[in-house]
DNA sequence: GTCTATAGCGGGATAGAC
DNA sequence: GTCTATCCCGCTATAGAC
């Protein structure tokens, strides 16, 4: 029996990466709860502290799971592999795009303090990425141009906009994304 | 002296591109025009009419847009660069993101008749960067793995999910992203 | 902690004068 | 073609009972 404040930010996040921020409400919530809007309201006062709360959420979820993959892999590739199931993960079983993606495609319309945890995620994932590009590449199992930050942002934007391109075009985009950008980086000889 | 419905659709696109649909109002077009809410209803009864009017233009826009790069430029590089110079355009005089990467974030909560549009917009791009890339290749200038088409695929979605990055994090990292685009496809030897 | 009830606002949309 | 005036609805948020 998970705690109310988890259960509606579950339901937050799922609506957050299906509709977007601007387009769910408390009513949306109470629906999918079965408790009403005014309860909601006791748990997080305003859709502001929300919006936040789901952002820091998102945050100390994703370090969790960046250091899951961590011990549980110790090569570039199986990390970066483990990465991708997370995405396709979202993709699949949720049909839903990345919390990054919909918070910048919002960015202009959604509260500072959610644009700042916006973007601590950002970089917690490409700062994340860069480390097992750096690697892999010291390793010679991965071959790319420029640095390893830069390489890392380029996943990341792909990632992010297959995402969103899967939902309106199929997950058939996606995979072929993946593949173009795994493709690239293996060593050619 | 445009038209009043280009005009409003001008001004759309803008709030589009910068907020989102969802999140832009009659009342923001209204101010923006120096004309009331009431006489915007009148060229576009419905904010779905006026949402697929958009969606209807840029998808004729982008077919100028590219039909005149191909006249002006002939070998594949010059034309990806124009196409580049396009995507920059957005970012750096508008600061705002691209068409698809807006209505594919929002593609659960905007009308079927706009979500068709989207479609349609991103086939068209992505179509035509096929066969930019497939003469790049043909002709020895590009490098990539896999088939054109996927390679398409994947500079859209890293150039959508770029201008979505640089609208929060700053515009360095789209010129990061594109910067490993293009090395990425540089012939190696 | 959840409820009913309601305030207050902003959104899309329409009627009818000019 | 543009205006004023207004309607209706859904949204965020609050008050107060249980």
């Amino acid at each position: 029996m998970t705690d109310r404040k988890t259960q509606i930010l579950d339901a937050a996040a799922e609506l957050l990466q299906s509709r977007s921020f601007t387009s769910f409400s408390y009513h949306d919530l109470s629906e999918q709860l079965g408790i009403r809007k005014a309860s909601i309201h006791y748990h997080f006062a305003t859709k502001e502290v929300l919006g936040v709360a789901l952002t820091e959420r998102y945050l100390s979820d994703y370090t969790t799971s960046l250091h899951e993959i961590d011990r549980n892999h110790h090569d570039p590739w199986s990390r970066f592999e483990a990465y991708v199931a997370m995405v396709k993960d979202v993709l699949h079983t949720r049909k839903n795009i990345c919390p990054t993606g919909c918070l910048q495609a919002e960015y202009n319309v959604i509260p500072a303090g959610m644009q700042q945890g916006a973007s601590a995620v950002y970089r917690l994932i490409q700062g994340w990425l860069t480390m097992v590009l750096a690697d892999g590449r010291e390793q010679g199992v991965m071959e790319f141009p420029g640095m390893p930050k830069d390489q890392a942002s380029l996943i990341h934007a792909a990632f992010q906009g297959a995402l969103q391109i899967a939902r309106a075009e199929g997950p058939k985009q996606f995979n072929a994304i993946l593949r173009q950008i795994r493709d690239g980086m293996k060593p050619k000889a």
